[in-house]
DNA sequence: GGTTTAGGTTTAATCGATTAACCATGTTTA
DNA sequence: TAAACATGGTTAATCGATTAAACCTAAACC
């Protein structure tokens, strides 16, 4: 960087103190600056292309307007569109923010918190991986403001906004049923993350309530780590399992990855054989042969909610806003109705 | 927040001054101080929980250890892949990533690039709009360092990392010609990035020397604003043409998520009435009916060497980098050899 | 015995802003 | 006429670090 101006040197051209060119630059004590001087240091800011260090204002007003988003991996379609909403809605607040991904590994994710806030950032918006409540814990001891997005744990008092993951899940069965299936099954994770646990158990229940024999069978639960191979066995399993399994639910975008790559190698067909839904909007549900039904969150309220809590978090860190937000079930041809028999 | 503790903290409850403190945490003078004292001012400020103040360190040491990044779109795979990349590899060196998102528009841009420089990056990777070499140019002079990412001005004398985009375009149709297709179209951008016009020239050129005769038909151009409804115009107005076409290039993700789409709707095969290639990566390739071929850029290669460039560019400010990495051809069934007519 | 030298630590300036408190001078007002 | 007010501005402390330079003591050297 080049000869950067500092408010010094814009005083020093204008014969005034740096105090009052701070005055006048940021409309502080309006009323109490001459017109002329006013305007003569504002030419002079313009003419010398005069930009406020944030660096400095923030070390002096405890204020950076930087916020810190940690999510599991950016390059993941699902965190990035939710990102990119993140990033509109903040910069209407004049806020920037800083990005992480946590790989779901806690290790990380701590790193990342303990960077942000040392950076000083106004505020933070986390997708914690499992296991992160002392992290969490942690960070309201040192009352850092922040709002957990998509996942939170129930036992810990934080704000957050996710998904009514339960009822998401209950209504994606309930919709096969009506449209005649008979014995849906889903592929998920089997970690301890609440919100997908409730995924699962919003499947259990809708299967309980429609008299499935044996849904415990129906659930296969996959390991987050290495999961390519294991969703594949998954799918195995359950295409040749008897009774025959005539519907799939992909828990996750990625596992829908995955799975809609391999089931578009097996002779296995959809809808006929065998009924689609996956979790999370993405472009391959509507590329795929036969357009994917899907549960869809709404990413951009997500986003929205979250910068609008977390500020208001940030502006009265006592409070404690806790979101559930719909999802909608996007029907497309993968859940065709099949003909009763 | 609550009390944080700052090195006069530390200080005070050691006996000690500030900067003895500082010169033992950072393990400056190393062997000018008594080991039982480091020690001691170590104990405690682990025990009092300290972490340095980045905007004060960054103040005074004129370093703040974070990047810029703008693309386009991070919601966008590509963007997002791409950034997912270049956080890992920053993060290798303690940097930590400011983004944001341009929508293509140069104010937004340029609002962007003043908010991140205010903020004291320590330098920038950028995906600029097109015609905001203005803007590249005043960085230039105010000597932040910076890397532009996917594109570049061929006229400006700028480091960049970007795809070789001609050789990549080219070597896209010497494929399906090698397949023996005889009539490629393309579909693809029409705006003065030079990036895209050389996808476009590579286009051209690859079917000027395979003698196809009016190669000018075969390019359909769109603008980025409002794609969908051009797309697909572009894809009727190229499936209907006379003589037939017999393989469409997409020439962008975006493109090819709004392309596959209306294709998969459309009665047309893939590939027996006709190839497909896409550029870039995305998942939804392989989930179409008819896995799709694509031109598959370097995204790790391309991120590690932006950082790389980066901050070799920091350390040296004077150097140009510029590298154009190869692109290869990820052949799918799309583009599967039909049989000699 | 006076002067280096090395070890160990402190002082004080500085980065670039913000902001409470103060100082002049002129003008009202009681 | 003196106190009160308005206007226009300056001083100086401060935020939390870094770091060159100075300071002090005791041991080592000539």
């Amino acid at each position: 960087m080049r000869k950067v101006v500092s408010l010094k040197d814009i005083a020093q051209k204008a014969g005034v103190s740096a105090a009052l060119v701070s005055y006048v630059l940021n409309n502080t004590r309006v009323n109490r600056v001459n017109k002329e001087t006013a305007k003569k240091i504002r030419a002079i800011a313009e003419e010398m292309n005069y930009n406020v260090n944030q660096l400095a204002r923030g070390l002096k007003t405890n204020k950076t307007f930087t916020l810190g988003l940690i999510v599991s991996n950016i390059g993941n379609p699902f965190s990035a569109t939710l990102a990119r909403f993140i990033e509109n809605e903040s910069a209407r607040h004049q806020y920037t923010t800083l990005f992480g991904s946590s790989d779901e590994n806690k290790k990380k994710f701590e790193q990342l918190v303990n960077t942000f806030v040392n950076r000083q950032v106004d505020g933070l918006i986390l997708s914690p991986p499992a296991g992160s409540e002392d992290i969490i814990g942690q960070l309201q001891d040192r009352g850092v403001p922040f709002v957990l997005l998509d996942r939170y744990y129930p036992g810990i008092p934080a704000s957050y906004i996710a998904l009514d993951n339960y009822t998401a899940s209950f209504e994606a069965v309930q919709h096969l049923f009506a449209g005649g299936r008979k014995r849906p099954a889903m592929v998920s994770y089997g970690n301890e993350l609440f919100h997908i646990q409730e995924r699962n158990r919003g499947f259990i229940e809708a299967l309980k309530k429609n008299k499935v024999t044996a849904p415990g069978n129906l659930l296969q639960l996959v390991d987050v780590a290495d999961d390519k191979k294991e969703i594949e066995n998954a799918i195995d399993t359950l295409l040749s399992a008897v009774p025959r399994v005539d519907a799939l639910i992909l828990g996750s975008n990625t596992i829908a990855t995955c799975g809609l790559r391999y089931i578009n190698k097996l002779p296995v067909k959809v809808p006929s054989d065998i009924a689609l839904i996956s979790f999370d909007q993405a472009e391959m549900l509507d590329v795929f042969y036969s357009p994917v039904t899907y549960v869809k969150q709404p990413l951009e309220e997500i986003g929205r909610l979250a910068i609008k809590t977390l500020l208001e978090t940030i502006a009265n860190p006592k409070g404690l806003i806790s979101i559930k937000v719909p999802a909608t079930l996007v029907v497309q041809e993968s859940t065709k109705a099949v003909s009763a028999q």
